[in-house]
DNA sequence: CTCTCATTGATTGTATACAATAATAAATCT
DNA sequence: AGATTTATTATTGTATACAATCAATGAGAG
């Protein structure tokens, strides 16, 4: 794995936490590189908007409640846009993908076990294979760019760890919907019931970020 | 200026034409710098999109008219909801700084004379001034990020090369109706106007596609 | 004459060295 | 002692050298 996906990854997972300052050398370390390699993938996830400059070097970007809010608001726009070009752009194949995702997201949940990490990581999988599905059956490369950079913020990805199980069968029932919805090509109510399903996750979310006390996702950013 | 805002420049001007192939090596040579700076910014300005990555280096991408088209209906949904948020959240200072802008707007329309270049980037620099209200007052950073990924695409910047008074006028007057409906609190009323003056903004530039023969915005992708 | 393979040349990927600058620690003065 | 200046250290910014890889050219075989 390259550097970019390695810090990119451990910044999600939450290895590297929030407000935690990142040098050059100790990652030149950690990945047994030069600092060349470094400073690229440093670069691009400056862009992704993972990690703000310092005056001196970065940190590990801190999103506060509001930045998850502003984020979710932000999927459920793009994302319930994506499923209403799906209903309009879809063919056959995009069909029998969405189903085949949606068939993975059921077996996931039959081993489905809270606090299994394996399990949960499998869930994220068949989740994000669905969307995907979605998002290339709307045929429109850009926005599958815009989504993709505001899912990736770990709030997003760790929200997984929340959930349980009749939540996620809420959430694969919404995924059929949305499949039924698309099929049909009905691109608003296919629109509304992707917006509603993301709606969830946000609510979800933020619930779950009221609950936490010694929240470290929401330590002031580190100056 | 950094290599990174220099490059930019040049593809967004036109300076380095799409399809062209940039190495690290001229590039380092006419910035008068080493590889290093050159190697950081080509990353950044792959991430934005502005580059495509070949097997060996990279190329300035080349946006079709089918980017286009779905660049500016994200334009749409992006703006729209940045008008409809900041008819939410908007202070009395960002009205004052809305009415500015517009006022900045009449000015350089009276100064304006098609083909002169400098009042063309006066009303490309007005027409920005209006619209970074709105998105700030919006008060939504991930807006703000999405939507100057969006608008910086090339064809976006050089569309004022091809508007007429008339039109222009016609956009100052989308301005105050945006304003209006911010002024007012009518989020749905600030959509809508938005949504109709970029999509106004989208016809023009289609239109002016459709009749270029020798557009070499539209040459296939230099493989 | 054309196709294949090898050799050459160009360009990128990585490492390292040095210079510039910021952060930190020490020392001096009031 | 507290504040201010100076010295030291840590970290980044840039340049350059070398290794790895891809593209292009040419030589030889069919």
């Amino acid at each position: 794995m390259d550097a970019y996906n390695y810090i990119k990854d451990a910044i999600v997972i939450g290895k590297y936490e929030p407000g935690m300052r990142l040098t050059e050398e100790s990652l030149a370390n950690e990945l047994q590189l030069s600092r060349t390699p470094i400073r690229e993938a440093i670069k691009q996830l400056e862009s992704d908007g993972l990690i703000v400059p310092l005056k001196r070097g970065v940190s590990v970007r801190n999103f506060t409640k509001e930045d998850i809010k502003q984020i979710y608001d932000l999927r459920t726009l793009l994302e319930g846009y994506s499923a209403s070009q799906a209903a309009i752009n879809r063919t056959e194949e995009d069909i029998t993908e969405m189903e085949a995702a949606n068939v993975s997201f059921e077996k996931a949940l039959e081993n489905y076990e809270e606090n299994d990490m394996n399990s949960i990581k499998e869930i994220a999988r068949v989740n994000h294979q669905f969307h995907d599905a979605v998002v290339r059956a709307s045929r429109n490369p850009h926005l599958h760019f815009h989504i993709s950079k505001v899912v990736v913020v770990p709030l997003v990805y760790r929200s997984f760890y929340w959930y349980n199980l009749t939540q996620l069968q809420r959430s694969l029932e919404f995924h059929r919907t949305i499949l039924t919805a698309v099929r049909r090509q009905d691109p608003e109510r296919a629109r509304i019931a992707m917006h509603e399903h993301i709606y969830q996750g946000r609510d979800h979310v933020m619930n779950h970020l009221d609950d936490i006390k010694d929240n470290h996702f929401l330590k002031e950013d580190a100056k």
